[in-house]
DNA sequence: CTGAAAGCGCTTACAG
DNA sequence: CTGAAAGCGCTTACAG
């Protein structure tokens, strides 16, 4: 247990004979050192092992090179990935991001965007389920830049980024129709905040609607989370009813394979019996028996995209519109539809 | 882009006619404020909106509430279990973590490490392929508490928690030779540094010494990265062989997967033909055809563990001895061996 | 080419 | 019950 009190900018001053002042331009080459006092002042900084305190500097400089990453939950595999393309974006200008997970919880939500703007980290990149514009208050008003990441949002805001799902999951519906298949149900409608799920709800009706087809809303089934648990019980749900679903659109992928084992355990043959298709295109999608029909969602380039806004007003410093990406998705076909 | 300057303790004070000493201790209760004064103080607090500068607080305080998690990729579906079980338990003590991928190249790792180190934070968990006890110098010396995550660790320098694997392998290792399988390969021998692959070889050698089985080198297929891709091509070289073996141990699932679609398309049945064994127990483990026998690693629990220890040194001020916590793992049958 | 001093926004001995 | 002042470790006008 040896350490030393960690040297201070201080330390190397007056060790190399000189101001702090010097030692801080020798460092940041903001200004001309005279070539001997900076070999001197080099080498008592590697003998003294300084490293300068990042907190002490981000305060003075009010700016933090942190950028915090708000999600429902890591775990969901979909966001691991979003998280690295951000994160890459990121490492390349020494920016580095917390993760916090939520859970979709309103309560929570708040309160992790209340901490880090408490702290303050430089920048928010937030995919919120229950978030409401009027909810991004105390960010805007400390002037933090913010991406908020889902289809549901328009940029009055903030930056927004996100995938165009209501035309992924039309695409994916009238894929089911072109087979033939009418009765086709939805498992995901978010039972709490407006939500991710509407978007991919619309383009599923927009389908339905196109061609005629009159809504069901028993064919609806809502849950309260996109996890394999839920999406077995919204497909219960649906094949329970005294005329079922022939193929059922799935708001994400973890939703689709928990309706695929449900659709097994109950007796039914998919694609035959009843068609499944998802969204995402996780690792795993291609991997379930059968592998999952469904529509891939560009998780690694949307993580990207934000981390780009956000640097383009953290170290280009635009200060222009706020903007929106859409990134277009596209369907996947293999076995379940 | 209405936002005015940040309200500080000083705008606080002199706007309810007190010290800033009075407003700091109104908001920390380290001593007694007049409840008069008291709540004038909170009513501006709340007029102004006023929310404590975390960075100002932690520079004075010596402590930041923020640990860093070095791992090599969030994307590979262990970690963001291990990550979530990590911040569930730092969450709980308002502790955030901020996430780095060093994709196990010990260049990243160094350098993650280091800048963590400057910035600083309180406590790394560190997640490290490559890195030797001489590398973690700059955290300890800083005073850092770290904590090593893998089983090749011993507790010399830093608390340390990992999977007994060792004999995880060795069971999963013997489950094979039960079925009367003795020609058992390996996929997963890192090429690079030490790794946890180290202490899975060592148990699945320690099965077939422990029956009087002769090790045959060419029936290790070293690989540089723990994925799919690399998986499937350790399964190519094992079945190119004269003599391909019949049971294959992996050193993870994502191994095991890309093993598996190989064996396939090279016309193998698998168990029948060759049996396949992973480890770890992701999701994707039970989704695969046909699902996966695998050990389970108990990622979520490993990750909580971590935060524990670091923890007890943040918060519960231990300083005794460095303690290592090695938790078990179990083989989890299913039909790929 | 270099330094003294102020200040980023807090907390905490010290004093009354 | 309360406040003035020092200090956490930096950077940066200002001055010479």
């Amino acid at each position: 247990v040896t350490h030393r009190r960690r040297a201070t900018i201080n330390d190397v001053a007056s060790q190399a004979g000189v101001s702090p002042t010097t030692v801080s331009h020798v460092l940041s080459m903001r200004r001309p050192v005279a070539e001997s006092t900076r070999k001197k002042v080099l080498d008592v900084i590697d003998e003294l092992g300084y490293q300068p305190h990042g907190l002490a500097r981000s305060l003075r400089m009010r700016q933090t090179n942190t950028v915090a990453l708000i999600i429902p939950d890591i775990t969901n595999p979909f966001y691991p990935v979003a998280a690295r393309g951000l994160q890459d974006v990121l490492t390349d200008q020494r920016y580095t991001a917390t993760v916090c997970n939520t859970d979709g919880v309103r309560q929570q939500e708040l309160a992790f965007l209340e901490q880090m703007v408490a702290r303050p980290v430089d920048g928010i990149v937030f995919v919120g389920f229950e978030i409401t514009p009027e909810d991004l208050r105390p960010a805007t008003r400390a002037g933090i830049p913010l991406v908020l990441v889902g289809p549901q949002f328009s940029p009055e805001i903030a930056d927004v980024v996100g995938t165009d799902d209501r035309v992924g999951t039309a695409e994916a519906t009238r894929y089911l129709l072109d087979k033939g298949i009418d009765r086709i149900g939805f498992i995901g409608l978010h039972t709490g905040g407006v939500g991710p799920s509407r978007t991919r709800v619309d383009g599923y009706e927009d389908a339905l609607i196109q061609r005629g087809i009159s809504l069901q809303p028993e064919l609806v089934a809502p849950i309260g989370n996109y996890t394999r648990e839920e999406g077995a019980q919204g497909m219960r749900r649906l094949l329970g009813l005294p005329e079922p679903p022939r193929a059922v659109v799935c708001v994400n992928d973890l939703v689709a394979i928990g309706a695929l084992g449900v659709a097994r355990e109950c007796g039914f043959k998919v694609p035959e019996d009843v068609a499944i298709v998802g969204f995402d295109d996780i690792e795993a999608a291609s991997l379930v028996d059968p592998p999952l029909t469904t529509v891939a969602n560009p998780a690694y380039s949307l993580g990207q995209a934000a981390g780009r806004l956000l640097l383009s007003r953290l170290t280009s410093s635009y200060e222009g519109d706020y903007r929106r990406i859409v990134l277009p998705c596209h369907l996947v076909a293999r076995d379940s539809a």
